[in-house]
DNA sequence: ATGAGTGCAAATAGTTTGCAAGCTG
DNA sequence: CAGCTTGCAAACTATTTGCACTCAT
């Protein structure tokens, strides 16, 4: 998990980026959980003190502007992040109410492509969430 | 469109819900446009004191739940409904900066389906949203 | 040293809730 | 006429912005 953390930390620098202890410590909780996490709940795991809520939303928002994190939503709106683990684009099955998730490889990124492209639109991102309740949930 | 409407009421109908001159209105709405809306969107062109706002919400949150409309995410989160255009689920492209929208009715949800049933979820649902510049806004 | 980054306070956007009054079936 | 719906006010959640100060480079 230290590598996903340092590959990031080196993808900031390249990109511009400063290097604080407070983006150092947002990433660590990001490389040490394995489901998407929004601002505040990344936030809360944060140790004591490592820094504001605020500078946790600013962040996440640089990250992602960078490519360091992907940006999902959940059911609600809610916006959420996670280091890309290592293997790019993917995305999740949550469940609605314990919030265990669960990755999911299927991805139709290329179709999408091709289709918005045959519209003639540009820079063509997708968001992709899917929820359901889990077994130990039901 | 008028048929989508007295569709929608018939369904409305069908689950004990009741019909008002409010969600009539705003049923007319939604079978107006082509595009997907927020509840403050569909409010802001609802004639002049058609409704309150917190009716719009209410009603669309109803509408979802028995299955009139559907419901998506904005890129930022923003909770957006239409109508099923009587043809059921479907996704859309969206421009970021103009906000025009097309129909894309490429869809996995078979395929995510499959994968969280083997997960063991259930009540399987996903919320997909394409976003891109279109050509006249570039 | 200089501008990116941060903390704190306050403002926003979007949405939800409580409650009394109104209208539908 | 019972109870689903609505309107109004107010609370809330998630997120953003302004500004002075600080720290990484």
């Amino acid at each position: 998990m230290k590598k996903l953390v340092s590959v990031a930390l080196e993808k900031l620098k390249k990109e511009g980026l400063r290097i604080t202890e407070q983006r150092r410590a947002i990433l660590t909780v990001l490389a040490s959980v394995d489901q998407p996490k929004s601002a505040e709940e990344t936030f809360a795991i944060l140790p004591e003190d490592s820094c504001d809520l605020v500078t946790a939303y600013r962040c996440l928002e640089q990250f992602e502007k960078v490519g360091v994190v992907e940006r999902g939503v959940r059911e609600n709106g809610t916006k959420v992040y996670c280091l890309g683990h290592g293997h790019g684009h993917h995305h999740h099955l949550t469940c609605r109410s314990c919030g265990r998730t669960e990755r999911i490889d299927l991805c139709m990124g290329t179709e999408l492509d091709a289709v918005a492209k045959s519209f003639g639109f540009t820079e063509v991102t997708h968001v992709m969430e899917v929820f359901g309740n889990c077994p130990t949930c039901v």
